[in-house]
DNA sequence: AAATCAACGCTTTTT
DNA sequence: GCGTTGATTT
């Protein structure tokens, strides 16, 4: 048990001297479980790291003594970082991670009582999406109505609220007995193969616990605080998990925000807030409803939506900041004009001295992207995509990195086939049918059926080289136990011919696939082996590998470039940022077709909230956009105004009427001067000489259309005349 | 066995 | 509108 030492209150001051009450209240809480429900931007980090802070310096709770979930790296990254410079020494002894990686590193202590080979690898989506169609297509199902993607989803959700294959009911429903079936053999497919997907690290560490009371016990008595971050987004294996370990005697401090949870589709739970007043005796609420970070006017608009949704545990946010800016709303014509005013706003600000990394572009749906970029692009501001292809989820990244998992773990099949497959080398789909065949008939691995075939002279031809070389090579890189992991990366590209592949592959696509495989050789140069991994006997390969899964590594782009931030709503979650721009605000866009359309309201309430996120991530500027026609999918879509936009009080709301108009056909008309917001565009009119980008001087010779939909024509000096929209063509008026 | 071409299908995605 | 998958071709 900790011991209390003694202390003076000036020990403190730094822990609570810039808290509010209710920040204070939170860090300072006497012993017992409590649950801080935190609204956006009220400081929830702060109160987190303070919280571990206090029990350290002021409760003299060992660091041993206390564990920190979050649920990105990220996250963790930044609590970690927070507690050392508050402590003002390194968290020895501290664990802070994420579920996943603190379950992970549960399983490879205790490997074996959890009934996993030592060498157990780490299935990541894609892996385990490849080994899930495998099992389909071995079961010999219509892959059309059986989809790997459906199959992995639904394995997925019953991981997610703790159901094993026998826990499943699946009635009379003959589609889902199939996919209990196929769930059954996926499961029997993981262990042959010592493979471990996201869900099951958790799943199978609560499994441990259960299965082993010592071993619970021994964690019972080490963690006696557990710190929650982002409980709203709990699945029930997670919540399990955390009722478990904190048994009668742990203490939880669970901080969240029901109104941020949008998560649903991915197992998270929301009620684990209100069950938690329920399941942990005694515990009490805080709750932090002072915001820190955006105008009232953007709180205001963020409180109006939100409180459309029901059952909530109630949360008013307030600020001591001024009303701010008015948010502005945009009726672009289509996605075109949407972007190009955005991005006209973009430039405007950027020139009045914003940096472009304080402005962001959110959107429901990364398809969304595009327009933008495509705007950026042709104006020449810098900008990052959040939430691509990640670094080890590249294919060239995730080739090389097979070799590497097959050296760790010769039974790994899908290892195994994709390192045959790239580069081609020969060795086809009716080769590796006939080892696969034989190796279900053996119960043996692909690789080991490979190697006996190969001896036994099975194999002919051209696939006989290629996969004798891929043997030869694959023995050579096992020789080399001695060398550095960077070493036999780079011996590996060699030897695979990956390198060569993807070098000539780059000469014709101007890619950057060498280059990653380069970087992949550097990252291992630069690895070095956690101090818990070393502790646990993890090795430098294992732990690579589970780094490579586990943390897939940035998006593209480079983090610390001052520039334009686009990424969805989901990935906005935790951000903030003085300037955004919440786009694609139709009806069946945001809220979603489904989310409109199944008439479900939980799925509508979780858009809303999805908004709420949107809407809090802004600190002085929030500007709003819908499309009144859009390209969706390869056709003309026409789309209302959000229903969202309509349940923000409009005297928050300012119109912004962007174009400059070409109303009637009548010349005193035409001349008249329209307001513009975002360019000064004098009348355009019969007559008037305007210049354009791309085809040079002109006259206006006929218009048609009003508002956005206004078109003139123009006779070009070469003699050609064009019909152009006035919202795209960028025409500048010369008299 | 590998390259080329048509057909599909498609929110969100911390790990 | 695009990228991925699968069927077809050589």
């Amino acid at each position: 048990m900790p011991t209390r030492i003694a202390t003076s209150p000036m020990d403190i001051s730094h822990l609570l001297d810039d808290l509010n009450p209710a920040q204070r209240e939170a860090v300072a809480a006497p012993p017992g479980h409590l649950l801080v429900l935190a609204g956006a931007g009220s400081g929830k980090t702060r109160v987190l790291t303070h919280r571990i802070a206090w029990l350290a310096e002021v409760e003299g709770v060992w660091p041993h003594a206390i564990l920190a979930v979050t649920f990105t790296n990220k996250a963790a990254a930044e609590m970690r970082g927070r507690c050392e410079s508050l402590l003002k020494r390194p968290t020895r002894g501290l664990w802070i991670g994420t579920f996943h990686g603190l379950a992970h590193r549960l399983l490879r202590l205790h490997w074996h009582e959890a009934g996993l080979p030592e060498t157990f690898q780490i299935l990541d989506a894609d892996d385990q999406q490849r080994l899930v169609k495998r099992v389909i297509r071995d079961a010999g199902l219509d892959e059309s109505r059986f989809t790997a993607q459906q199959g992995g989803w639904l394995i997925n959700a019953w991981k997610d609220e703790g159901k094993r294959p026998d826990d499943v009911d699946a009635g009379g429903n003959p589609n889902l007995r199939t996919w209990l079936e196929v769930y059954r053999s996926y499961e029997e497919a993981c262990r042959r193969q010592g493979l471990v997907d996201f869900a099951e690290l958790l799943l199978r560490s609560h499994e441990l616990w259960l299965a082993h009371p010592a071993l619970l016990d021994h964690y019972r008595q080490r963690f006696g605080h557990l710190l929650i971050d982002e409980f709203q987004d709990t699945n029930t294996t997670q919540y399990a998990w955390v009722r478990l370990l904190a048994g009668s005697s742990g203490q939880v401090f669970a901080v969240g925000d029901d109104d941020q949870s949008i998560y649903s589709w991915r197992g998270a739970r929301v009620e684990h807030m209100q069950h938690f007043l329920r399941d942990f005796p005694g515990a009490r609420t805080i709750r932090l409803e002072q915001n820190y970070r955006s105008s009232s006017t953007i709180l205001d608009a963020a409180n109006a939506v939100i409180s459309r949704n029901e059952g909530r545990l109630g949360k008013a946010l307030w600020t001591e900041a001024g009303r701010g800016l008015p948010i502005a709303v945009y009726a672009a014509w289509d996605e075109r004009d949407e972007a190009r005013f955005v991005i006209e706003r973009i430039r405007r600000a950027v020139a009045a001295d914003t940096r472009p990394s304080e402005i962001a572009i959110l959107y429901r749906a990364n398809a969304l992207s595009r327009n933008f970029e495509q705007e950026l692009i042709s104006h020449g501001v810098p900008y990052r995509v959040y939430g691509g292809l990640r670094f080890f989820e590249r294919a060239e990244v995730k080739d090389a990195l097979a070799w590497l998992r097959l050296l760790a773990n010769p039974a790994d099949d899908g290892a195994f086939e994709r390192a045959v497959a790239t580069p081609p080398r020969g060795v086809g789909e009716k080769t590796i049918e006939d080892l696969r065949s034989q190796a279900r008939d053996g119960g043996r691995s692909l690789l080991a059926t490979a190697i006996d075939a190969l001896a036994a002279g099975q194999v002919k031809g051209r696939a006989r080289s290629g996969l004798g070389d891929l043997l030869a090579a694959l023995a050579e890189l096992r020789g080399m136990q001695d060398s550095r992991l960077h070493e036999r990366i780079d011996r590996l590209l060699e030897l695979s011919g990956l390198r060569a592949h993807y070098e000539a592959q780059s000469r014709h696509e101007a890619d950057s696939r060498a280059a990653n495989l380069d970087e992949l050789v550097s990252l291992a140069r630069s690895f070095v082996l956690s101090a818990e991994d070393e502790a646990a006997g993890i090795g430098e390969l294992p732990a690579f590998l589970s780094h490579a899964a586990l943390e897939a590594g940035e998006g593209q782009g480079e983090a610390w470039q001052d520039c334009v931030q686009l990424m969805t709503l989901h990935a906005a979650k935790g951000l903030e940022f003085p300037m955004v721009f919440l786009v694609g605000l139709e009806d069946g866009m945001f809220p979603s077709q489904r989310a409109v359309n199944e008439g479900d309201p939980g799925k509508l309430e979780e858009e809303r909230r999805l908004c709420y996120v949107g809407i809090t991530r802004a600190r002085r500027q929030l500007t709003l956009s819908y499309a009144e026609k859009r390209y969706l999918r390869g056709s003309e879509t026409f789309g209302r105004p959000s229903r969202f936009l309509t349940e923000i009080p409009p005297e928050l709301l300012e119109d912004v009427r962007p174009r400059a108009q070409v109303s009637a056909p009548t010349l005193p008309q035409m001349r008249q001067r329209m307001v513009s917001d975002w360019e000064d565009q004098p009348a355009i009119g019969l007559g008037t000489t305007v210049s354009h980008a791309k085809f040079g001087e002109g006259v206006v010779i006929g218009f048609e259309g009003s508002g956005a939909h206004a078109r003139v024509h123009v006779r070009f000096e070469d003699g050609s005349s064009k019909w152009l929209v006035l919202a795209y063509a960028n025409l500048v008026v010369l008299g």
